[in-house]
DNA sequence: TATTTACTTTACAATAGTTCTAAACTACTT
DNA sequence: AAGTAGTTTAGAACTATTGTAAAGTAAATA
């Protein structure tokens, strides 16, 4: 499918930076990056784009839910590609994130979400260390 | 037990300003909170502290396990008192969380950690929504 | 106790990530 | 073709956090 539809699918308006992004996040491949790693790979792309595009484009893909946002303890925001249910190993020192498969954990219980709120998702976080 | 005790019993030298931190902290209480925050209640503890102050203790805290920082989107970061194995809801919108008692979530079944690694923790976020 | 040493605190500067502003632009509607 | 609502842009502004280097302090040593 070509990224006009996909962006027009979720409500988009397809604008050309917006045709760019989703051409590199959403052709199938699953990463996590930042609003950097994204204006770099941009550039590399032959494109150019102002950084406060790339900003407001991550938020509006993440408002529709082409893409998510991890939760983290670094002082950069971390996208995801990969909207599925799945779950992550945080290194605390580093911040390093790595994908944890669906099926390789099994929450057998969950409580209810406060009255007046709907789930959006469930996100496992297992901390990790370098255990020199 | 003092303060004092706590930290050394930490590994921590007890400085004056981390005895203040700490008896405002580790009085038992659990609850999360920003730098901001906590150098709030300090001043108005009648206690004064350079902002910088509040990070290195924080940082110190956080690496003898006196204290846990949670995952988030927010652009501030956010602490918890709560050490103990819990979880939390997770406004998308909001970036507001809310603890979830352990006994609450069930999980049965987890990878092991990448070679190389310890396990620091598990953290369960439920990201949830105001439901217009 | 006096001295030394290593760690800590501080004010302030610096940095980094992100958002704001307001003018120019563009996709879509009429 | 004209109108309009939403989008992009450069650059300024803002906010959270960290770095710097000098002064201070707890603990170790003599």
């Amino acid at each position: 499918m070509h990224s006009k539809t996909k962006l027009r699918n979720a409500g988009l308006r397809p604008t050309n930076q917006r045709i760019i992004i989703a051409d590199i996040l959403l052709n199938g491949s699953k990463r996590h990056f930042t609003a950097e790693n994204l204006l770099d790979e941009i550039n590399f792309s032959g494109n150019k784009m102002s950084i406060a595009t790339v900003y407001n484009c991550l938020k509006k893909f993440k408002s529709v839910g082409l893409i998510n946002q991890v939760e983290s303890f670094t002082d950069t925001s971390i996208f995801d590609t990969n909207t599925d249910s799945h779950h992550h190993f945080l290194d605390e020192e580093t911040g390093e994130l790595t994908d944890i498969n669906d099926n390789e954990i099994n929450l057998l219980k969950l409580p209810d979400v406060p009255y007046g709120y709907i789930k959006k998702g469930v996100d496992v976080i297992i901390k990790i260390k370098k255990n020199i």
